[in-house]
DNA sequence: GTCTATAGCTAGATAGAC
DNA sequence: GTCTATCTAGCTATAGAC
């Protein structure tokens, strides 16, 4: 089946491995096609718009995998604890435990102005609100549970950029713990 | 003067500008030209391997910078206090108060592979020997201090992620002054 | 929905005058 | 050391067959 139709999850899926990796500037049509296994023109027919919508279909599956990873998980009628646990085992999945950059700061550098910036922190949102429920659950009044929840994405992006610069995902999964335990105590 | 000489420091100072807020591959000869006010001949005439030698250049001018601005303060013969002060003051300089990125994140993306890693690597290992031994001198202990000056890198670079993604610069003025307060306590 | 082929443009890079 | 002019390759994007 040479010309069988690739799905479009795994369309997305490759191409966010191409963005995280290379950037927005970085990644041109023909990478996006190589790594899609598609034909440019089939990209276009897919993405009329070119690579803008295709980073923006990229967004918004983070959105969606943000919202049921993260947000479904936290809000739901489980323990803390459990929560807490399966939210930090995708989050631990997300990033390859730390070997992995973040597909939110790859699209955030680019020639043209910052085309991304509101779908980018309207997902940071999403996940602050999250944790800030989290905390409030764990017991934490509201100004340490707004600084708790705003800790695990600094304390996330923080150290995945050390642990990439210096090749040593174990800071990040040091940082993991760490996150895990200014809830719980 | 139409043709007068740009200093060296202004042209690395503009490359720079170009390159933080643009990423490597979204920096254009052509805006690159633009920003230094020279035409794009000319900079291959100082830069004759073009835009990867500008990129290099700029990271060393940032390695001299760290050792004047963080390194060699923070090794000087003032009380700790006064050391930390002053690097603190530099490095709110540096990011403009949170409003501007870091030319190391910046250029950590690319389409060619890291060609940059190394160099942003060493960079980063200078702050972290520098605020390690201001950590010991705060009279921390060795463990202490390593996580200290790994703090430092991590909240800076995730407090400026999430202040610019949010547009609120007063994160990363925070995220200084708690830093500060880790090291005294 | 996929493909081949190609248009039209902009990128990085160079030659050579001043 | 700066410039104008230009080359070639790679880019985004489209046309049209299957």
């Amino acid at each position: 089946m040479a010309h069988a139709k690739v799905e479009h999850d795994v369309v997305i899926d490759k191409l966010m491995e191409v963005f995280r990796s290379s950037g927005y500037d970085g990644s041109s049509m023909a990478t996006l096609a190589e790594a899609t296994q598609l034909k440019k023109a089939s990209l276009y027919h897919r993405f009329p718009r070119g690579k803008e919508e295709m980073a923006h279909a990229v967004l918004s599956y983070v959105a969606d995998w943000t919202q049921n990873r993260i947000v479904d998980v936290l809000f739901s009628t489980n323990t803390p604890k459990e929560r807490l646990e399966v939210a930090f085992k995708a989050i631990d999945e997300l990033y390859d435990g730390g070997r992995l950059d973040c597909i939110l700061r790859a699209l955030s550098h680019g020639s043209e102005a910052n085309v991304f910036q509101q779908e980018i922190a309207a997902i940071f949102q999403l996940w602050i609100d999250a944790f800030t429920h989290l905390a409030l659950d764990f017991g934490h009044n509201q100004t340490e549970s707004d600084r708790l929840a705003k800790l695990v994405i600094t304390k996330i992006q923080g150290t995945l950029i050390l642990a990439r610069a210096l090749q040593q995902p174990s800071l990040f999964q040091e940082a993991l713990d760490e996150l895990k335990t200014s809830f719980i105590s």
